[in-house]
DNA sequence: CGAACAAAAAGTCAGACTAATTAATCACAG
DNA sequence: CTGTGATTAATTAGTCTGACTTTTTGTTCG
């Protein structure tokens, strides 16, 4: 899914990457550009764009006499979607949407409230819509189609917000709302309690009131950690 | 200052990202990697090796046959470290300044909670420590001493934290603070109370009082906030 | 209006050469 | 004999060049 064959360099670059984010060459480890070009079927060139990018990930590190050493977890760019891409598809991913989840806690009502202040009609007619689409998907093992208004309103959210910072976090919620979805047990219907406390964002954003919208909004996000038995029940 | 002389590759890529985000190269103005090269002194390697970095920052897109076309601010990856400090260098400073303090006063307040619930004693001693630096100096202009344990204060809650997510932003933040202390009058001490909140708040980790932490941060941010006219006052 | 064709640009490859950095070697002084 | 400093060698990324391929688009012709 994410391997497009959209040419060498993203094919290796992907490759790479993902090895890399698995934890196969763990940090510390040194490649060598001329073998994993030969390794990998390609030519220099194609490898060396491959490893500048994944340099400006700060996944690795390229010295001369030394070769591309891989650089410990912390220094990673955790934002990049690229690399919450592979981390995802990796072995971690429980430790990422942790990671994702909380951030989206400390994000998604602060963003709401912003919402409830900046929203356009077309946002507040948009989220209604979205909510609705939840109510209406709610029951019946209708999980993806859930899903996909899930995901359609917290996006709507977040770019009604007006910060540009957190309208970039849409992939990444959409990336975590997604996971947890398809980690789930099928056919066990969502929270009723979660359907109407979006019905109620929608309107509280759409009235403008920042507060209420806020407050709801952090009772969804206590949901999704209680979810992840990050907060005790 | 950020263009280190290291190679032609960081150089090329300096110039390019910088011309991009300043906005000169609007969004879908469409560039020639050969011509770039020849008007920048490089080869093709190198200027292929920038573009394609530039590609995975979601500033340009390279098509076949049509060129590579830059993106339109919204597709930008906003979070990369690289972006953020050509913006911070370029025309919209202030408006970018504005977005990373709203990030703060959601992310912070959130992550001085779970830094009450986390922190080691090292790092509890190590805020009690940046909170007695920031009164040592926040009185007769020591504009910069003060800088300096304030940006080590919020790095060291961001870390204690524990999410991998908020310690990433450690740089954001210094970012901000830097700018928020270059860019004020000088001569001018910084706020008795919001000295007094930081040392509240290392109190209140050390004592393990998340709820506590978690407003007095918020009081905090609310403050930078305050500083830029987001909020009414 | 559709299909064949031509042009333009990025993509790929191969090879030669450069430069930086580390490691090994060797000479010399203590 | 040993430690230390400078010189040399080896290794790897960095850069450049030129040829060729592939994809996409615009044009032309049936």
């Amino acid at each position: 899914m994410s391997t497009g064959a959209r040419g060498q360099h993203a094919r290796v670059l992907d490759v790479l990457g993902l090895a890399i984010t698995a934890g196969e060459h763990p940090p510390g480890s040194v490649l060598r550009t001329d073998e994993l070009a030969e390794r990998l079927g390609v030519s220099r060139s194609v490898m060396r764009e491959a490893v500048r990018v994944l340099e400006s990930m700060c996944l690795v590190e390229s010295r001369r006499r030394v070769g591309v050493t891989v650089r410990p977890v912390e220094e990673w760019n955790v934002y990049d979607p690229q690399v919450i891409r592979w981390r995802l598809a990796g072995a971690d991913r429980p430790h990422q949407l942790r990671s994702l989840t909380v951030l989206r806690s400390a994000v998604e009502p602060v963003a709401a409230g912003l919402a409830a202040r900046n929203a356009t009609p077309e946002q507040c007619a948009e989220l209604t819509e979205c909510a609705l689409g939840m109510v209406a998907t709610s029951r019946g093992g209708q999980l993806e189609g859930y899903l996909v208004h899930d995901i359609a309103f917290h996006r709507v959210v977040l770019n009604a917000s007006g910060n540009e910072m957190f309208a970039h976090l849409g992939d990444l919620v959409a990336e975590v709302l997604a996971g947890r979805t398809h980690h789930r047990v099928m056919f066990e219907d969502p929270d009723p309690a979660a359907v109407t406390l979006h019905v109620q964002v929608a309107e509280a954003v759409r009235a403008g009131d920042a507060v209420r919208a806020e407050e709801l909004t952090r009772e969804i996000t206590v949901g999704a950690l209680r979810e992840l038995d990050i907060l005790a029940p």
